[in-house]
RNA sequence: GGGGCUGUAGCUCAGUAGGAUAGAGCAACGGUUUCCUAAACCGUAGGUCGUGGGUUCGAAUCCCUCCAGUCCCGCCA
């Protein structure tokens, strides 16, 4: 309803500057501008309602009543305005109400039925995004920890896709640092002969792997010492040493891209390794822009509004004592890198990293050193998108109950397992039938949307409890209510025998107050999707949603379709078809699968 | 000590570019099925929006105080 709001405020602003100008306030009118229109708060008051009076009754000292029944006049004798509105009228303290005339309404629902995006607009030329989500360790097991960076890194990629943007997924895999030193010095002793066939070998659990190296590491000082070497023949680019760490990232990437698979989410990777080539020329660039300052040996960037413990400016370290470089000066390469024109760099105008809250000091420094180097072009910008701890019921940290960190494979699991099984309760309690295939499938859809839309409908800035019972609960802002609802749009189609080219659009009528609702809810599209774009929270989109099932099977529940008159039928039709379609598309847009049946 | 985030119904959470009587789900109690998947729908009850101040015609929302929880703060990421 974008559309129409902007024209209707565009009229009511003209006759509020009229008012004003009768009034000799005209200078006044930026003041009052942003509250010329918005959304009715509700559903009986209207539309839109114009809050002006309120605001004008101090500048023109007079009652916001009296202010609001002058205004009314102008705006009736505004035929622009006229055209649009079915009623107007002065409520409480001075609110304008406004009522928008039906076929205003049907005119844009038909839009959105032609349209197969439901109209929402397109940004006008194509810019680079770039999302930095994911993000997990190499030799390490995917946890809880990445779910949520994960899926909201992916529903944000979507978001921007669908309007317009051309977004760059990228998997800042951890694949350098010192811990390569103790993993590739492990492995030459455990399995020699990795190295010298092509083949990869199986090292069976990394996660196994990666304890017994580190245990080693922590309780033998010659391991130590023959870790700390192999990171220099790494660094150093001795071949063996290379293989052995393209064993370990092969290894990685493979568990990793199941995980991806059962997710159905895309990512490129591109890990720290890559920036290597360009961290001595960001110190090099800091030094010579003199931003640089040696202390305790390292050199650092202080920065402003940060202090230590002591009260003192707070650095962050861009090469170590030790002359090695850590996350910090990757993150600058990075961001340089990312921004640069290609073919040295993506040509990104926007950079967006998707982690926890824990990192945001860290990100806020990060930023504040590439603007003070001026590697944020003008007119680009980078976001940190922070979001909440995973926590079981108990409300701490999220565990299992031996203390150890829950793998994502294994979550994923559960849920499907879950999923299974009350899928298969339900056939036996109604006498369903149904083949392996389908059990599989619905299992999967529903239990992997069960984990991402608990996730994704979350507020992602708190932390939030993590309950296989309340995601895949039948009821409430849960995945399988809203599958139920697609499930049940596609069973209506089926008994009512749909076919979208037998709708006639000029017999369409509306009568019930649930039809009414639920088109005005439907209009809201373009709208949420907006906002979760502004305020990168796919939570929007998802308390939208539940909201367009909640009334939906309020109008299923109230309204019949099958037995009702043939042009009711048909427009009732209509809109179980659009009701069908922002489903879909808002679903597709958070990255969750529908199903026909479930 | 500094900084971030959080605090809304018994529980889990929506709602912050200020708007009229603060919303859902779960749990509790009561009701609805000749009909398109009842996995649904309807109703009852439940609130000092952490505290205290300020700004405003109007504050859960903006500003300040304090309280509580949580995370981060030099060579890990």
């Amino acid at each position: 309803m974008i559309l129409i709001f902007n024209k209707l405020t565009k009229f009511f602003e003209d006759s509020i500057l009229s008012y004003l100008k009768l009034n000799n306030k005209s200078e006044e009118f930026d003041k009052v501008r942003e509250n010329i229109l918005v959304a009715s708060t509700k559903e009986e008051f209207g539309d839109f309602q114009s809050n002006v009076s309120l605001i004008l009754s101090k500048i023109c000292k007079k009652n916001p009543k009296v202010i609001a029944s002058e205004i009314l006049k102008l705006i009736r004798a505004n035929d622009d305005i006229t055209n649009m509105v079915e009623d107007l009228e002065i409520a409480g303290p001075g609110f304008i109400n406004i009522k928008l005339k039906k076929n205003i309404f049907i005119n844009e629902l038909i839009l959105n039925y032609k349209s197969e995006r439901l109209n929402v607009p397109k940004i006008e030329k194509e810019k680079k995004i770039i999302i930095d989500f994911s993000s997990p360790n190499i030799a390490k097991e995917m946890h809880v920890g990445h779910l949520r960076s994960t899926i909201i890194g992916d529903s944000l990629a979507k978001i921007f896709e669908f309007r317009g943007f051309k977004v760059l997924r990228i998997n800042h895999v951890g694949d350098w640092g010192t811990q390569f030193g103790m993993l590739i010095s492990h492995l030459k002793d455990v399995y020699p002969d990795a190295l010298k066939s092509t083949e990869n070998i199986n090292l069976g659990d990394l996660v196994e792997f990666y304890k017994s190296s580190k245990k080693r590491f922590d309780n033998d000082i010659n391991f130590q010492e023959k870790a700390r070497q192999e990171v220099i023949n790494l660094q150093q680019g001795n071949a063996e040493s290379i293989s052995a760490w393209k064993l370990l990232c092969n290894q990685s990437r493979k568990e990793f891209n199941n995980i991806y698979n059962i997710l159905n989410i895309k990512i490129e990777e591109r890990g720290e390794s890559f920036y290597n080539k360009y961290l001595k020329n960001i110190v090099q660039e800091l030094e010579s822009k003199n931003i640089i300052v040696e202390d305790q040996k390292a050199k650092c960037v202080f920065l402003e509004g940060m202090k230590n413990k002591e009260g003192k400016p707070l650095p962050l370290i861009i090469q170590k004592k030790d002359g090695g470089f850590n996350y910090a000066t990757t993150d600058l390469a990075a961001l340089k890198y990312r921004f640069n024109k290609a073919p040295n760099g993506d040509g990104a105008y926007r950079i967006i990293y998707v982690t926890d809250q824990g990192q945001s000091n860290h990100f806020s420094a990060v930023f504040q050193v590439a603007e003070k180097a001026q590697w944020i072009p003008k007119n680009c910008q980078v976001t940190h998108v922070p979001f909440g701890l995973v926590q079981g019921v108990d409300g701490k940290k999220l565990k299992t109950r031996e203390g150890e960190t829950i793998r994502l494979k294994d979550l994923l699991n559960e849920s499907i397992k879950r999923a299974e099984n009350d899928l298969k309760l339900r056939l036996e309690k109604e006498n369903r039938k149904e083949n392996k295939d389908f059990i599989e499938n619905t299992s999967k859809i529903i239990g992997i949307s069960a984990v991402k839309y608990a996730d994704l409908s979350q507020n992602r800035i708190t932390n939030y409890q993590f309950s296989f019972d309340k995601m895949l609960a039948l009821n409430g802002n849960t995945a399988p209510y809203l599958l139920y609802t697609v499930v049940r749009i596609a069973g209506i189609k089926r008994k009512n025998n749909f076919k979208e080219d037998e709708i006639n659009l000029d017999k369409i009528l509306f009568n019930e107050i649930q039809e009414w609702r639920l088109i005005k809810k439907l209009l809201k599209f373009d709208e949420i999707i907006i906002s979760a774009e502004n305020e990168l929270m796919p939570n929007r989109i998802c308390n939208y949603l539940y909201e367009i099932c909640q009334i939906f099977n309020r109008f299923y529940d109230q309204l019949s379709i099958l037995k009702a008159e043939k042009n009711i039928k048909q427009s009732r039709l209509l809109l179980c078809y659009i009701t069908e379609k922002t489903l879909k598309l808002s679903l597709n847009i958070l990255g969750i699968e529908t199903l026909e049946r479930m």
